[in-house]
DNA sequence: TCAAAAGTGTTATCCTTACACCCATGT
DNA sequence: ACATGGGTGTAAGGATAACACTTTTGA
């Protein structure tokens, strides 16, 4: 087999710092023609070297950027002949298998070209821990539910209902994990960015649709916070992104951070003490503002004695708010 | 870049027929003096034609057995160097995005060279469906907990903990979804005859391990059935595999096939209508052997209402049993 | 003394589990 | 009549969610 095509590996590089889940990106050269940008680092698969393809990962992401990662898991492999710019350029087929690592707060920002981004700049209908997002969800929604074809159509009414599950709307619950869905309404609808400079067209994006990466970047990106969501259910994810001592009001701000949620304190604690995640320590952390927090750490126990130890979200069960509002 | 790399694409094609959960398997040539086998169909994907990598999926599905799929979603991408068999051969390095796709029972059985195989034929160990299955877990969960290295050292410890958790002993609860784990631990203890074969020894694989499949087909099969495992509670993908019209038990023993469970009969009508899954059509099956049963539909309704819809499996919450033995 | 954050206790509600029992058909 | 599988009701246990309240520090 002879046919241009290309596999490359690219990774979304997670933290949480102050509350705020980061991406790490860098600088994009851009197609011919096409604005620079940022987005997810990636690289190679050397067949001669990598003898598998985390560790290929893993190599390129130290060589690159200075970190060495911890929790890998892969993603999704993107293959779409869309995926790369729209236009005129005919390079060879490109296969990106994409993975998501957890890294802990405060590692290296690594050299000149890399930044952390803020997730929430580039989704800012997924975060609701300040109620819904300001001034977003009157203009995100209906955009996403904004349909082609005639009024009433079955393509305007089958998105309208794809619309509905993925935004809460109509009586449907909020799915937290569905982020990918709604990225993908949004880019069906020509309300982000991407969707615009993929078809050639000169318009601009809907206000409150954040900031665009380069190629299907932002596409990986939302299927890596839907997946991470989901695991915060049922694996101690949370805990990679955390020093080995903290607070359960830092393990609960993590979270929250990566939810996009509020979570209820007092049950927050006692589910994750009595569902045997953490220990204390005793040992005091007294920087808090109030009074001194005890100092905990994760139980690796807890693997052995739950069959899906996570740190329990609001979801995933009957239905909740039915607001049966438009 | 012009390394050796191909890429392909593979199917785990599963249906359900009188209670066996089975998978499409198509026979191999084999490398280049190994036997023929079985193995799973693959196919390539050409740059040219298929502008996605589902649809170059279901084209070369359709044009080699003759199946039009219906449910298909991504599962993992393998690629690590000894993913085919050891040996001299030191063709081109393969890549292969790995598909599971959910038909009806009774789809075509495809052309010759191709049939269904009962999945629990080469997962023996998965099966609890009739108790403990005969004879196995006595042999196969030793040989997973089975170490290398010195008695009591680093290495046999966290292969021993690892087994413990994976295949649920010693006070560790059972947990249906970690199929691959399973795999992997007999794999490395050379417990099943892939491992055997990959290293080149001539041993017999334990008994009780199952049949093999070609290169890492096996592999990527533990994948699929752990991965449906865990689906059946949080998606509605049981009703993939069924007709249009379906009594309940047909619906349960579907459900107990593939999650290798026997279910309380009672509760589980109950969680499934009661959950907004199913309706009733008033049409009524006689031919049940007892008193006729009602003839149900999916309600797709239930996507818009609950966020996560699924069967209710046991398991995902505290400890279960803690038969504390061995 | 007050604000802020940590930490404890108690109760209502809902889901899951388990058990008991009745119904309709074929042999 | 009885065996077989379909179908319904009800009660116990457990987990979550919501609420009220106390403790300990710094400003």
């Amino acid at each position: 087999m002879s046919e241009p095509l290309v596999v490359g590996l690219s990774a979304v590089i997670v933290a949480v710092t102050d509350e705020t889940p980061r991406v790490l990106a860098v600088r994009r050269p851009g197609a011919p023609g096409a604005p620079e940008g940022w987005g997810l680092p990636s690289g190679p698969l050397d067949p001669e070297r990598d003898r598998t393809l985390e560790l290929a990962l893993r190599s390129w992401v130290r060589a690159q950027t200075g970190l060495e990662l911890g929790y890998v898991e892969q993603l999704y492999t993107f293959g779409d002949r869309e995926r790369r710019t729209a236009g005129p350029w005919d390079g060879p087929r490109e296969i990106s298998i994409a993975y998501l690592a957890l890294v802990r707060e405060g590692a290296a920002p690594g050299p000149a070209g890399a930044t952390w981004l803020d997730v929430y700049d580039l989704f800012p209908w997924e975060d609701w821990r300040r109620g819904g997002p300001p001034g977003v969800d009157p203009v995100v929604a209906p955009a996403a539910a904004r349909g082609v074809g005639p009024a009433g159509g079955p393509s305007r009414t089958a998105r309208r209902e794809r619309a509905d599950i993925a935004f809460g709307l109509g009586g449907a619950a909020w799915d937290g994990d569905r982020v990918l869905d709604r990225y993908e309404l949004l880019y069906e609808t020509r309300a982000v960015a991407e969707a615009l400079r993929d078809a050639g067209g000169g318009s601009r994006p809907t206000a409150g649709t954040g900031r665009a990466l380069a190629l299907d970047h932002r596409r990986i990106l939302a299927s890596a916070l839907g997946r991470l969501r989901g695991k915060l259910r049922y694996r101690p994810v949370a805990f990679e992104l955390l020093p080995p001592l903290f607070t359960l009001s830092q393990l609960q701000r993590t979270v929250e951070a990566l939810a996009g949620l509020r979570l209820h304190q007092q049950n927050f604690r006692r589910l994750v003490e009595q569902g045997g995640l953490v220990e204390g320590t005793g040992k005091i952390e007294t920087r808090t503002g109030g009074r001194p927090a005890e100092l905990f750490r994760f139980r690796r126990e807890v693997l052995r004695e739950r069959p899906a130890p996570g740190v329990g979200l609001p979801g995933r069960r009957r239905r909740r708010s039915a607001d049966g509002a438009a």
